[in-house]
DNA sequence: TATGAGATCAACT
DNA sequence: GTTGATCTCATAC
């Protein structure tokens, strides 16, 4: 079985509302460690729920440069986010990464998270970033080379959408995607 | 199963 | 000073 191609920039530069879907199923690895992704959500500059949708600030900068780099801030004071930016025809939007079926480095996340389900390693946006080593020095990093490396899936996966997790704002819009009936999602999608 | 507190940082009011 | 694109642990049902 061929391995699948790299994502390259153009998979990139096009609405975010087509990458998005695009991304579940397709491989994410960070120094070879990670897995399939399974949940991702959109964001949109012309959404309140944004952080691009302020305009452009020192934390968000990245998001308003060229298609194809990470863009990874600091959830609560805590916890990493990692996001794929998704420039198209200026609109600086983002995909934020949110779950990971683990395929690759299962040790390498196991001592990262401390000893866990195998479930609960990357089943949400934080846990994914501490599994995978994502800092702040990610941020602005190309997702074309290393330590960066993104396979397209190889199959149409069976994708479900619905609300985004966690945010106030334009929080009906059900630009969240999943894998169907994953037992690595960092929620259950409703029927 | 569900709800709540605490951890802790940067943008914003 | 308040609010988040969060997670874990504790306590309550």
């Amino acid at each position: 079985m061929p391995i699948p191609p790299r994502l390259r920039r153009s998979f990139f530069d096009r609405s975010v509302h087509k990458v998005a879907p695009e991304l579940v199923g397709a491989t994410l690895l960070i120094d070879g460690v990670g897995g399939t992704i399974i949940e991702v959500e959109a964001y949109h500059h012309t959404d309140p729920a944004a952080h691009s949708y302020v305009g452009r600030t020192e934390r968000n900068a990245v998001m308003f440069g060229p298609a194809g780099y990470a863009y990874v801030y600091r959830s609560y004071g805590i916890h990493w986010c990692l996001n794929f930016v998704c420039e198209h025809e200026g609109s600086a939007s983002a995909v934020l990464i949110r779950a990971l079926e683990p395929t690759q480095g299962l040790a390498s996340m196991r001592r990262r998270r401390g000893l866990r389900e195998e479930r609960a390693l990357c089943s949400g946006p934080g846990k994914l970033c501490e599994a995978l080593g994502v800092t702040h020095k990610h941020n602005g990093l190309p997702l074309d080379r290393a330590p960066f490396e993104l396979r397209a899936r190889r199959e149409l996966p069976d994708i479900v959408t619905g609300a985004r997790i966690g945010i106030t704002k334009a929080a009906e819009k059900p630009w969240r995607y999943g894998l169907k009936d994953s037992k690595f999602l960092s929620k259950p999608f409703k029927t």
